[in-house]
DNA sequence: TTGTAAGCGTTATCAA
DNA sequence: TTGATAACGCTTACAA
């Protein structure tokens, strides 16, 4: 037997008044009478009184809900990222909606498309390897909802996006690389569309640089981050004269598959190339044989960052809107000891 | 310069017609002219008309929003059950809200406030390891929102719940090891006041006397599935006179921890002894010595059956509410060629 | 076939 | 300090 919650217009008529002497009493409004809000107070408790939240949203053409689209959850960098947003958005009273969007544009459309439609008042975003038009989220923006992008952001673009500092990450890489004799030193990397790709980029050629080696063309590659363009790649690279004996990795899923194949089909080679990728993932301290090492973002505090951003941008909608570029640092994270 | 959305009233407007034409032909309602239908059609897409969802939510009294608790994200599991659930749920023009209660008992029960505050129309929930209390689902419940269980249940309870059937999963399990010459088979059980726990035991039982073995109470464990404890267990298990050479685990998870600290503390028995989980990681494929198999279980499925099961209790909110108990069968899956 | 008007629960403006 | 009332956008019973 559902009976319905308990209305203002319940509390009101219980204690003989206006419901708007109850919705004050209700928000600490200033002119209203101690005892009065005492025993508002007292009946809103009795009656088991809960705001009806639809009201509110309708009548405050507010929804207090954020968004945010992740290309998958089964990766766990974004369940951190995640739970970093939703921690910051449910301290300030918001409510979060979680799309994946599958690496596929149209699905991404799609949920930007519910989600305006769930009236949400921010959206934080990692794309689709697929996305390079920008015109869904535009059209948000339009609508005068904040959109700010994390993880990945489209090479130049003047959005706001908080990332890993995946340069100097790099840098920490090469120099861990050398230190340990090696020359040849290749990098696998994402979609060069992305500046988290140029960066990680970047960071290898300077830590090279650095360390008096020169870039090779021949061992700077790319990969769509499918498990078959991962195999195709290491596989060129290992058919070379001279072979790679370390590798930058994009991400530590995209190691797993290097460590497999390279395992499977270039046993010679298994020992003997050391590998660094980005995300230290938990589940190499079950390896038998981990990996030399892994750059550790962090997730959750990206996660927290956007969000509080994203919050302002929201608070403060006719702020100047300056893009704002944020990186956090990665640390190192040896998963054998040197 | 954020422009207010269009509403039916503009269409009203710019046509010279009244709303409730507008509402009219906007929904085929059947009494509405077929050229004021296409006028009204023409205008709202021109004007960019979308529907606030707040207003409808307002005055339906309705939501269109389900939502769905599970123990945390980070487990594939559950990632793949809300995955199930979206895909029904987003079908029926649902939208879900996904909470994690990181096993706690005091999180959940904020979930559900809150959740319930967004007024959800139907909940779906793996409980909680600390959860026996079921007080904070009971209210939902009172509230006339419908409760669904899945993956966990409480013994003992009269709740819908649809799970995989671990029973028979146990007994094939069983039936696999006593095929490969194994007399000593343990099971190291998630906790005992849950169904899913329950019935892997009684499928362990029966499966043991089927093949002509009765149960020892010493091969029989039940882990907190906390590392340290999953430790404790089978630290125990190895130092018994006769340790087992199989054991079935409650989950892969859990059979992480199990292969790490054998292979660690107890190389000797590392090879000998062979295990069977439940879940079938991916990331299995990625060892070089993977466990024996594994019971690959359908999370999806699992998802998109009580998905539907709580959309039909909420379109007939006054049916009989004879709890249903469903279970989707597992299969054996192999890690190494037999 | 189309229009009028009430009402959903809340907030906020203005009057008492 | 309190109360009456309009408004938010939409659906729907009923009237025209």
């Amino acid at each position: 037997m559902p009976n319905k919650p308990a209305t203002i217009k319940d509390i009101a008529k219980a204690l003989k008044v206006s419901i708007s002497t109850v919705s004050k009493a209700l928000h600490n409004h200033p002119n209203i009478g101690a005892i009065t809000k005492e025993r508002v107070l007292a009946m809103a408790k009795q009656l088991d009184y809960t705001p009806n939240i639809t009201a509110i949203q309708f009548k405050q053409q507010k929804t207090f809900t954020l968004g945010i689209i992740v290309p998958t959850l089964l990766d766990h960098f974004y369940i951190h990222a995640v739970n970093g947003f939703e921690e910051v958005a449910s301290k300030a009273h918001y409510t979060v909606l979680i799309g994946q969007n599958q690496e596929s544009l149209q699905r991404e459309k799609e949920l930007v498309s519910v989600m305006q439609g769930n009236r949400i008042d921010g959206l934080l975003i990692a794309m689709s390897k697929e996305t390079s038009n920008l015109d869904h989220l535009r059209k948000l923006e339009r609508a005068g909802i904040p959109v700010m992008f994390f993880a990945r952001k489209p090479v130049n673009e003047t959005y706001s996006c908080v990332s890993s500092d995946v340069y100097h990450a790099a840098k920490d890489a090469v120099d861990l690389f050398v230190s340990r004799g090696h020359q040849r030193i290749a990098i696998i990397n994402g979609p060069s569309h992305w500046t988290t790709s140029r960066d990680r980029y970047l960071g290898y050629r300077d830590g090279l640089l650095k360390n008096g080696l020169s870039p090779d063309q021949e061992l700077i590659c790319e990969s769509d981050l499918t498990t078959t363009d991962n195999y195709k790649v290491l596989r060129k690279l290992m058919r070379l004269t001279d072979p790679p004996t370390a590798m930058l990795l994009f991400k530590d899923y995209l190691m797993l598959d290097i460590m497999t194949c390279l395992r499977t089909e270039f046993p010679n080679r298994y020992l003997i190339t050391e590998l660094i990728g980005y995300g230290a993932l938990p589940l190499f301290s079950h390896f038998e044989r981990p990996p030399l090492a892994s750059l550790k973002e962090q997730p959750f505090q990206i996660g927290v960052k956007a969000g509080s951003l994203l919050l302002d941008m929201i608070k403060n909608p006719h702020q100047s809107r300056k893009p704002k570029l944020i990186s956090l640092p990665c640390k190192l994270h040896y998963f054998k000891e040197l």
